[in-house]
DNA sequence: GTGGTACCTGTACT
DNA sequence: AAGTACAGGTACC
């Protein structure tokens, strides 16, 4: 895999044993460091990305134990964890995808960092041929890391200057005020507002992002868990709605709509199941989800989700 | 609290 | 080939 971590373009590489990572290039106005302090600091980066310091199988484990479709699941997706992202992009990541679908979602972040990130060039003497090319986000073909442009995500200050027309110009449609309203919020909050969430309670934090343009329960719930350290935060969707119709409570079918109250239900059946990691469970039926991941999965268990899916189930509600 | 509506835009479908 | 539904919701009444 290759892709942008924050202001380094890295490779990642996986064995069956280890997981090899190099830096192919840094913003230009990140002093480099000697390259011995690089690997270490790039090191620990991947550690907190990735959480590695909490221990996933314990709760596998656990949540194997509670719930018997998801001991099928834990064992057919191993390695589903939640990467701590950075609050700032998560956030406008996030405002993007409402209403909105993941394709679109992907080209408008691209553009968005093209447009006002800065940009990421690589070392000289990097052997572009020889690194990875697993199917990232970013890398389609062999020979796409020489041409391929990479860009840090853009800064709040840069985002709160950006007009909204412009922003509509990048295909963001009418959440390009949404980007420009809470880029100027946090700007006015200063620097380590967002960040500083992580020391508060779940509560706390839902508030604070709400009262962000742009930003609703769901997204609230996505940011709190993918950057936050809310660990036990299930953000609801649609999915994750038929989900819980689907394996925890049939009356849930009756709801019409994703109203608060539903929102509030579907989240404790999670934490009455799988306890305080729940986003960290929710994440993994969430993955179980996607296409991409179906492959994998048992084919009876493929064949089930697909019977609810045509037979009136998912998406019923409205 | 709940129910209803409008909303950019690309793509899949009919 | 035009017309419509839908997609990782939110704002507003
Ligand atoms: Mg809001």
């Amino acid at each position: 895999w290759v892709g942008v971590l924050g202001p380094r373009v890295l490779e990642l590489r996986q064995t069956e044993s280890d997981c090899f990572f190099r830096c192919l290039g840094e913003v230009a106005s990140a002093e480099s460091a000697p390259a011995a302090e690089t690997v270490d600091h790039v090191r620990a980066e991947l550690v907190d990305y990735f959480q590695l310091s909490k221990p996933l199988a314990p709760m596998y484990e656990h949540w194997a134990s509670a719930d018997r479709r998801m001991n099928r699941i834990a064992a057919a997706l191993p390695g589903m964890r939640v990467l701590r992202q950075e609050p700032h992009e998560c956030l406008f990541s996030f405002i993007c995808s409402s209403n909105n679908n993941i394709g679109r979602i992907g080209g408008i972040l691209q553009s968005l960092r093209a447009r006002y990130g800065p940009r990421i060039s690589l070392y000289e003497g990097i052997d572009t041929a020889d690194a990875a090319t697993f199917g990232g986000d970013e890398i389609t073909d062999l020979q796409a890391v020489d041409d391929e442009a990479f860009f840090a995500f853009p800064s709040v200050e840069t985002l709160a200057e950006a007009s909204e027309e412009e922003l509509r110009g990048l295909g963001l449609g009418y959440r390009a005020d949404f980007i420009r309203q809470t880029a100027l919020a946090l700007r006015q909050k200063g620097d380590g507002w967002l960040c500083s969430l992580r020391e508060e309670d779940v509560d706390t934090v839902r508030e604070e992002l709400c009262a962000l343009r742009g930003v609703g329960p769901k997204v609230a719930d996505c940011v709190a868990l993918f950057s936050l350290d809310q660990v036990e935060t299930v953000p609801v969707d649609t999915h994750v709605w038929d989900i819980a119709c689907r394996e925890f409570d049939p009356s849930l079918r009756e709801c019409l709509s994703l109203t608060p109250n539903v929102y509030a239900r579907v989240g404790a059946l999670f934490r009455s199941r799988f306890g305080t990691y729940s986003g960290w469970a929710h994440q993994l039926l969430f993955a179980a989800e996607l296409p991409q991941f179906r492959s994998r999965l048992p084919a009876d268990m493929v064949e089930e989700m697909a019977e609810w899916r045509g037979g009136g189930g998912g998406g019923a509600h409205k």
